[in-house]
DNA sequence: ACATTAAATTCGA
DNA sequence: TCGAATTTAATGT
């Protein structure tokens, strides 16, 4: 089975300053919009708030590649990253889109253990993160944060469960139906909503189809009643309908 | 691959 | 800072 790969040849080939170098404060409106905030207590949350950073990452940029050193748990604020989880030969197995509201490389971050994944931008993108001492720290004293890392964890093995079944899809329509539902999941990705900001072209990247037949595929999915296509993002109608499409 | 439409940007007042 | 003109991006076939 093949992908397709973001086109990497697209973007400048100049090495990026490292992304440390680069990161600011977030601002009200987006530390607004991170879900595991209101999980932490009013001091608890301001060590965090404290040690948060932002930086915006270009298009084809790598946050993360496998087998760096962990030194930061990510979430994306605004734009879209592409996941994908290798095995130790390099071949790439599971792709996964994330959306923004989305934060992961928990499981790593737990274990310190280098990243497992590579997480490739899609488009420019603001990512926030907090150091792993942050994280640790916030793991030993926050029910709420211990609650949300578990919840985030058991979702996310659902998730790549079901990613391992549209990979076995063969019929384009269904790759596209199941791939959008996971992008609207409503406890991984609150900020989603059921407005997704994702261009066809984008789809077809995540699935590996071309963006001519990504186009199609939505037609058959708007005509069903399920999504409503709109420019620049797709809109969910039926979600449920969405994630048993097939 | 091409034609159409939407959005973003530029520019002149 | 407003809106028209132009350019760029996304869509549909």
């Amino acid at each position: 089975m093949s992908y397709a790969a973001f086109p990497v040849d697209a973007v400048p080939a100049a090495v990026p300053a490292p992304l440390r170098a680069r990161s600011r404060a977030l601002t009200a409106d987006e530390l607004q919009g991170i879900p595991w905030l209101r999980t932490l207590r009013a001091d608890e949350r301001t060590v965090a708030e404290a040690d948060l950073r932002a930086v915006q990452v270009e298009a084809g940029e790598f946050v993360c590649r496998v087998g760096r050193p962990v030194t930061y748990w990510f979430g994306l604020i605004d734009g879209l990253l592409k996941m994908s989880n290798d095995t130790a030969l390099g071949v790439p197995i599971t792709f996964t889109g994330v959306p923004p509201g989305g934060w992961f490389g928990e499981g790593t971050v737990l274990k310190h253990e280098p990243y497992r994944y590579n997480i490739l931008a899609l488009r420019r993108s603001v990512v926030a993160g907090i150091t792993v001492q942050t994280f640790d720290w916030l793991l030993d004293r926050s029910i709420g944060f211990n609650r949300f890392v578990m919840m985030q964890l058991n979702e996310r093995l659902g998730q790549f469960i079901g990613a391992r079944e549209i990979d076995r899809l063969t019929q384009p329509d269904q790759r596209v139906a199941r791939s959008l539902a996971a992008l609207f999941h409503p406890v991984l990705y609150p900020g989603v909503g059921d407005l997704l900001r994702i261009t066809q072209q984008e789809i077809g990247y995540l699935v590996g189809l071309s963006r001519q037949r990504v186009n199609v595929a939505l037609q058959h999915l708007q005509a069903g009643g399920l999504i409503r296509v709109e420019y620049g993002g797709v809109r969910v109608l039926d979600l449920d309908a969405l994630r048993r499409y097939g």
